[in-house]
DNA sequence: CTAAATTAGTCTCACTTGCAACTATCTTAA
DNA sequence: TTAAGATAGTTGCAAGTGAGACTAATTTAG
């Protein structure tokens, strides 16, 4: 079994060196592999809070999360651009979400294509009682480095979430500020 | 549409506030949310490479960089212990990547029931022109950030790869001792 | 005003993947 | 030596998911 990943970045041999050095690549230094991993490890760390107690599969807490974090109503549609998650799935999700009545929808008067999502009391009372089981877990999971490095984390996944567009920048949000 | 992701973890109000306020969670804030996204777009970035070009998905490609970085064969299990990936999936991989003949195998003769795996020379050659591009993919990615910066998110990332090996439970531990 | 283009949401299809059963082989212990 | 248990690898099955077609409603252009 191959070493536990260092701190390094995968590297290319040096450039310019005369013989062309054949090229390897090491798996456990290699950042998309290391954040797949990651992210699969830590998911699944924490799906114990919600899909083993609450039977919520990972769209369902979406839609749950963003729904409790917003208080107005909001479509399916606005959701999936919140999650980039696929509209599919999402549908999906809300389909099963509405029959356990942990959210509800009402047709929107202005534009009977969409509905708007809310909690149900349920579903608020079941938000109130996962946030801070998972934001405990988060915080365990976080609990091996410092507040500074914490800080730094989120700000370095801020830079590379900004970086590939990951997150709004201020004129999409206007541009999208329909809501 | 929701705020562009700060640099600060998701946080519960003050805990210890009188009037119990609701607890509420920003996803985008969420650290477990926030890798899931970043893993899954840096992968589908890298995917252009190894996936439109090659051919090859991300089992295969696995099982091509596991190969390719290790010079000895070694056996289809010992591939899916590395790279943290379901037998039945890297063998799906192994069996794509022989009818293809990027990698071939040999029966052990200690032990009859694995096979050692190997790059043919297709395949070694497939590695070399691959492994360059993917590197410097990973490299364009994380151009938004210092070169310092990348020695801290390895360094951090490899923090909490650390701990939550350490974090496994004992039954896991138990259960993964046999290595 | 009407036709074309756009958008919200649903649904079907194909594909991927994890689980678990299964075969074959090896190891351990009575 | 033999039976029970462990291990490598394969395969059938079921659940989940994205792509994209489709319906219904809305907006835009001519």
């Amino acid at each position: 079994m191959p070493k536990a990943t260092s701190g390094e970045i995968a590297a290319l041999p040096r450039e310019e060196s005369a013989p062309k050095k054949a090229a390897r690549l090491d798996l456990f230094r290699f950042m998309p592999f290391r954040l797949n991993r990651l992210a699969a490890e830590v998911s699944s760390a924490l799906s114990a809070e919600y899909a083993t107690r609450y039977g919520l599969d990972i769209p369902e807490w979406r839609v749950l999360a963003t729904l409790g974090f917003r208080h107005e109503p909001c479509s399916a549609q606005y959701v999936a651009d919140c999650t980039r998650t696929h509209k599919s799935t999402i549908s999906r999700a809300v389909t099963s979400l509405m029959k356990r009545q942990i959210i509800e929808r009402v047709e929107n008067e202005d534009d009977r294509r969409e509905f708007r999502l809310r909690l149900t009391g349920e579903g608020a009372a079941l938000y109130e009682e996962l946030i801070p089981r998972l934001l405990r877990r988060e915080q365990e999971i976080l609990s091996c480095l410092s507040a500074q490095e914490r800080r730094d984390l989120g700000r370095l996944l801020g830079k590379i979430e900004a970086s590939l567009e990951l997150v709004q920048t201020s004129e999409e949000a206007d541009a999208k500020e329909a809501y």
